[in-house]
DNA sequence: CTCGCTGGCGCAAACGATTGTAGCATCGGG
DNA sequence: CCCGATGCTACAATCGTTTGCGCCAGCGAG
C-alpha cells in the first residue's frame, strides 16, 4: 500500500545489479563493494526511499529480527515496565516485541501461544509465565529455542533468567522491621508453585533464623495467589492464629493491601498496632493510607537485561555455556509509614 | 530450528503437486479440490505437524497478518486492558500484534515507532497516542495506511476510532454530584491538546449549564498532564481561588489523587469537606482513603472494539464509507465514599 | 460417435531479498 | 611479457508460498 520501490529499483537506477546493491546496504558485507559504488548505491536508496522488505529478507535468512513476550496477565502494572525494559532494547537491535497474553485461569493457554509465537517464526522469545515446574519452558528448552525467563525461574531448566535478588529484597524488609524493633513477623506467602512466591519464603525463614527470631510453622500462611483478595483472606487467617505479630512481611504488594483490609477489619491500624511491607512497590502505593512500606525492584531494568541476554544467545550463535546463567537485580527499600516502631 | 517441514514435503508425502496441497490447506481454495485429495492432505500435514511459513506466504500475498499497537506509555495501567483486549480479538482472527512504545517526551517518537512499523509491513495499525491536531495520524489517514485510533481521536482525519463517551461520563459524574445535592462543582481538566482532555471539559461545562449551575471562567483549572503530580498543583490553584466549592470533577483517577493530597495540606478532609470524581476507575482506587467515585470505561472492550473494527477495514476491501465512523464505549459510575452530601 | 464442458490437478512464474561462485579487469612481480 | 593475485561486480540459485493458466480425462448431450 505504501511503499513499492524494491531492491531491484535502487540497484536499477544506481546502475548497478542487485546483488551489489544488497552488500553495499548492508554494513557486513559493504567492505566488499567499491566504496564509490555504496555511495552512489546508499545516495540512491535514500533518495527513493527505499526500506528493505523484512518478509524476503527473513525469508532467505531464516531471521525475523522479532521476538516473542508472553505476559501472564497484561492488566497486571508490575509486566508494564517489563515490557517497556524489553521494546526498548530490542528495538534499539532493530528487533520488535510480538505480544501474547497467556490467560492464566487456562493452563493449556502458556502452550498454546508460546506456539502461535513459534509458528510466527519468532527469533527468541521472552517468557514471564514460568512455574516452578514447568513444561513449556523445559521444552522450549530441549527444543532449543532461544529463551530467557523473566521475573519468575523455573526449576531444572537449562534456560537464563532474569529476576529480582527475592532473597536480597525479603532482607530488606526484614532487617528494617527487626531494626524498627519487631520480634514477632509474620509473613504472607505467595503460591509456592511460582519461583518469587517460593524464594521469597525460603528468604523469610532463612533471614529469621540467621535473627535468631523464632517462625514456627504457624507463622507462615499462604495466599493463593498475589492478589488482594487471597491475600486479604491469607492474613487473616495468620492474624486470627497469632495475635501476637506484631509484623507482616508479605509476598507482594496486593497481598499486603489485603492484609491491610483484614487489619481494618479487626479493629486495628496498620503502622501503629502491626506493621506491614510489602513488595514490587508498584504505583501509587504513595498514596495509600497508610503509605506502604515496599521492596522496589527494577523491572524496567529486568525487561532491558533480558532483551540484552536474549540477543547475546542469538548471536552468539554458539553460547550454550551461558545457558544457565541466572542474573539477580538488586532491589532497593521504599520505606513508608505503614512500618512503625512497635507500641510494646 | 525447530521446524523444517514445508509444504513441499506434504505435497511429496502425500502424492500431489505443491500447488494442490497449497489448495488443499486453504479454505478459501478447498473447493476446488477433490474431497478425498482434501482429507488425504490435511491427514499428512497434521501428521507431519506442518506449519506454513508466515513470511513466505507474505511474501507472495502480500499480507503480514500483524497489526502494531502504539501506545503512549505502556507503564499507565491504563493500556494494559487495551492491549489485552486487542490482542485476544486479532490473535482469533490468526493476527498477531506488535507493540510500540512511542516516548511521549518525544515528539518525534510517535512518528519514528510508526514508520519503524510500517517498515514491518504491519497490515494495520491501532493508535492509542493521538493528539487532537497530530500529524502522523493525519498522514496515515492520507497515505490509506489502515489505521484506527482507540481512546483519542483526532481532528479533522478520515480515521475510524472507538473512544469512550466522555459526554455521558462526565454526565454520570456531574448528575451523581449533583444528585447529593452540591452546587458549587469545580473541573481539574486534562491537557486540552488531547481529545480526551478537552471533550470531558467541554461535558463538563455542558452539563453544568444544561442544569443552570454556574461554573464561570474560574470554575475550571486545567491540569498539565494526566498525572498526580500535575492534578495536585491545578486543584491547588483551583481551591485558592475558589473556597467556596464543594465538589471537584477530576478528568481522569491520577488528577483526582493530586486534587486529594491538595484537600488534606489545606487542612480538610476529601468526601466531607469536598466531593471527588475520578475518571477511568483504574486498579486500586477503591482502596484509597477515601475510596475515590469514578467514571468506569470498559476498557478491555475498548481493545477489542478497535481490533475488530480494523479487521473491519482490513478485509472490506473498499470500505471507504465508513472512513470516519466513531464508535462511543458507555461508561458507568463506580460511587464510592469520596463523593457525599455537602455540610452545608 | 464426437464434441464441448468441467472437475482436478500440475506447471511454472512470481514475491524480494541474500549469497556462493564465476568472470573480468587491472596491477605488480618475476 | 606473462601469470597469479586482487578487487570488484554480475549471474543465478534459493528461501516457501500462492496463483493464473493449461492440460487431460471423463462425462453428457447432440
Amino acid at each position: 500500500m505504501s511503499d513499492r520501490v524494491t531492491l531491484r529499483d535502487v540497484a536499477r537506477e544506481a546502475g548497478v545489479h542487485t546483488s551489489t546493491a544488497s552488500r553495499a546496504l548492508n554494513a557486513q558485507t559493504r567492505s566488499v563493494v567499491n566504496p564509490q559504488t555504496v555511495d552512489r548505491v546508499l545516495r540512491v536508496a535514500r533518495r527513493l526511499g527505499y526500506s528493505p522488505n523484512p518478509l524476503a529478507r527473513g525469508l532467505r535468512t531464516n531471521r525475523t529480527l522479532t521476538v516473542g513476550i508472553v505476559i501472564p496477565d497484561i492488566e497486571n502494572p508490575l509486566f508494564g515496565p517489563i515490557i517497556a525494559g524489553a521494546e526498548s532494547a530490542l528495538g534499539d537491535e532493530g528487533y520488535s516485541l510480538l505480544i501474547a497474553d497467556a490467560n492464566r485461569a487456562d493452563p493449556t493457554s502458556e502452550a498454546a501461544v508460546v506456539n502461535a509465537l513459534i509458528e510466527r517464526r519468532v527469533d527468541g522469545l521472552i517468557m514471564a509465565t514460568a512455574l516452578r515446574n514447568d513444561a513449556t519452558a523445559q521444552s522450549l528448552a530441549q527444543r532449543g529455542i532461544p529463551t530467557v525467563l523473566v521475573n519468575r525461574t523455573a526449576n531444572d531448566v537449562a534456560l537464563p533468567s532474569i529476576v529480582g535478588d527475592d532473597h536480597a529484597g525479603i532482607g530488606l524488609a526484614v532487617e528494617h522491621l527487626v531494626g524498627l524493633g519487631h520480634r514477632s513477623i509474620g509473613h504472607v506467602a505467595g503460591p509456592r508453585n511460582i519461583s518469587t512466591g517460593m524464594s521469597r519464603y525460603q528468604a523469610f525463614l532463612s533471614w529469621m533464623q540467621s535473627l535468631d527470631l523464632e517462625v514456627g510453622p504457624d507463622g507462615v500462611e499462604e495466599a493463593e495467589w498475589f492478589q488482594v483478595e487471597p491475600g486479604y483472606e491469607a492474613a487473616g487467617a495468620l492474624f486470627d492464629r497469632r495475635p501476637d505479630l506484631t509484623a507482616i512481611v508479605a509476598a507482594n504488594d496486593l497481598i499486603a493491601l489485603g492484609a491491610y483490609r483484614a487489619v481494618r477489619e479487626r479493629g486495628m491500624e496498620v503502622g501503629v498496632d502491626i506493621s506491614i511491607t510489602g513488595y514490587n512497590d508498584m504505583p501509587l502505593l504513595d498514596l495509600m493510607q497508610p503509605p506502604l512500606t515496599s521492596v522496589k525492584v527494577p523491572y524496567r531494568q529486568m525487561g532491558s537485561e533480558a532483551a540484552a541476554m536474549l540477543l547475546r544467545v542469538l548471536t552468539e550463535e554458539g553460547g550454550r555455556a551461558d545457558r544457565a546463567v541466572s542474573v539477580r537485580l538488586v532491589p532497593t527499600l521504599s520505606v513508608r509509614d505503614s512500618t512503625l516502631p512497635p507500641t510494646a
